[in-house]
DNA sequence: ATTTAGATCCTCT
DNA sequence: GAGGATCTAAATG
């Protein structure tokens, strides 16, 4: 079983939540698969998204994933280092993405590459691309099974934590919109300090997902555990 | 345990 | 020329 198109043809925030618990396929080589849970996740829900490499809906020679159809990859370098992975959502008229930030080990840990004494190779997205070995060659391929990179429907976590975005740029509504979301009980989730911590998500089928500024009206309960 | 600075270069203005 | 959907090591309390 692998995820089929309407999977992925959805928006940002859906696609985000349904993500947690899914499983990534990294195949190195013919029978060389790592495959991996999604702990955590971010949407960038479309050009009225502040944050977005895809604000006010502007295409530039880096961002042109994120037009493209559902169920591709977007893969971006930044900070003259670090590569991320994102999964392509909504439609050509909507970009959005939704970016992967953690991945629990499965199968064939030992495939993964790694800094030399890093702790947590796959938390963090700059981290697990650099122990999935994805960069800008993946950029733009759609996620289908056999491909270098998928994605497979899994068991949702039993409770999910939303909070706001990391490192996203400051200065608008949407800096701290509750669009991060991860599983509270995993610990390859790459940060809970302060901003972060998150709170629990009582009913995330409850909370359908509106355009424009929907978050500002906001009653989850604080986390425990 | 928490904070800060530096790395490093591609992309867009 | 500036800044970035980050990470690490070093410094500080």
């Amino acid at each position: 079983m692998h995820a089929t198109k309407s999977f992925f043809d959805t928006d940002a925030r859906t696609l985000a939540l349904r993500l947690l618990g899914a499983t990534l396929h990294r195949r190195f080589a013919p029978r060389r698969i790592a495959t991996l849970r999604i702990v955590e996740t971010e949407a960038y829900v479309g050009p009225e998204d502040a944050c977005s490499h895809a604000r006010n809906a502007k295409r530039t020679e880096r961002n042109r994933a994120m037009f493209g159809p559902p169920g591709i990859a977007y893969v971006y370098f930044t900070y003259g280092m670090h590569h991320c992975f994102n999964v392509v959502c909504g439609n050509p008229d909507r970009p959005a993405a939704v970016l992967i930030r953690a991945a629990e080990p499965l199968r064939l840990a030992h495939l993964l590459r790694s800094a030399p004494h890093a702790k947590a190779p796959t938390s963090g997205p700059a981290r697990l691309c650099r122990a999935l070995d994805i960069d800008r060659r993946l950029d733009s391929i759609p996620l289908r099974p056999c491909a270098p990179l998928w994605i497979s429907p899994g068991e949702p976590p039993r409770r999910v934590a939303v909070s706001a975005r990391v490192g996203v740029s400051q200065g608008s509504a949407w800096t701290t919109a509750p669009l991060r979301f991860f599983d509270p009980e995993s610990p390859w989730v790459s940060t809970r300090r302060g901003p972060y911590a998150g709170s629990i998500l009582s009913d995330p089928a409850a909370r359908p997902y509106h355009p424009g500024l929907w978050f500002l009206r906001s009653g989850d309960r604080p986390t425990e555990g």
